[in-house]
DNA sequence: TATTGTTATACTCTATAACTATA
DNA sequence: TATAGTTATAGAGTATAACAATA
């Protein structure tokens, strides 16, 4: 049997990479239910606030001319508008309407609170991951996505 | 200000979303430098020792008629075969090619290897998260994804 | 009768390039 | 000249339903 000098990183990966699987399932079944395209539920989620079509491009990592008809598919379900910008005219605010933002917090209620299997761990334990966890990502600066 | 009652574990999950999104930006963007579609890399990922369509689908959360396309292209490219088993004539198992295998390792190098923030732990730290994880995960039988 | 994989269809996603209207 | 968004096009993903072969 070989010496595994990396074994507990190994292993995190792995459990990791298998919380990854399960709240990816999660965010596919909830898309599913509620009738939206998995790229649909993405920019739904990052439709915080109003955003220009270009910064939903980047943060859905495709191109400008996919989000065209994206938002063209939840504007006619009437879910977002296209608000043009007073500072520039060229730049389309894309913005949440009351059944969009009502849509947005179904979504959230199923993949945006924590994993059951958190609850399995006492209060003590809860802060302990939630500093180690930290320390991983203490340089990182992107923001969280789907 | 309201008083988070869970907020250790609310934080926990905001955490591990970002941990989401970087290995998911990972992902795709391996992917996309190895000419493949993100659906396409998770299937060579799956694809570990051969599987029946079936099970492929149900690993990748699709349909199994989704699957004859996927695995039509990538036989195409000389990545997969089908084998058709021997105890059921109705099965075809998917079987990596050398190539295939080659291009998976370098899906896996990219991919599959721990996170770089985990290097900022301790050995003692690392141990530790493993627990916990392994708590969290305590009664998971799903098996990691992409 | 049920299951495995395929085909057919329709819609959506995605990348690329060319276009417009602004800046 | 550069940028924001659109249009056009082509290849791929996805769900559904119908089908052939096998169990």
């Amino acid at each position: 049997m070989a010496i595994e000098l990396d074994a507990p990183a190994a292993e995190i990966w792995g459990l990791l990479r298998t919380l990854f699987g399960q709240h990816r399932r999660r965010f596919l079944g909830a898309a599913s239910e509620l009738d939206l395209h998995p790229a649909q539920a993405g920019a739904l989620l990052q439709l915080d606030s109003p955003l220009p079509m270009r910064h939903l491009a980047a943060l859905l990592g495709c191109d400008n001319s996919n989000v065209t008809g994206l938002v063209d598919r939840l504007e006619v379900r009437g879910l977002v508008t296209r608000q043009a910008s007073d500072e520039d005219r060229r730049v389309k605010n894309i913005v949440l309407t009351d059944a969009g933002r009502r849509l947005r917090e179904k979504l959230l209620d199923r993949v945006g609170r924590p994993a059951s299997g958190l609850a399995r761990l006492e209060a003590l334990e809860q802060i302990q991951l939630r500093d180690l966890l930290r320390k991983v990502l203490e340089e990182a600066s992107e923001p969280p996505a789907g």
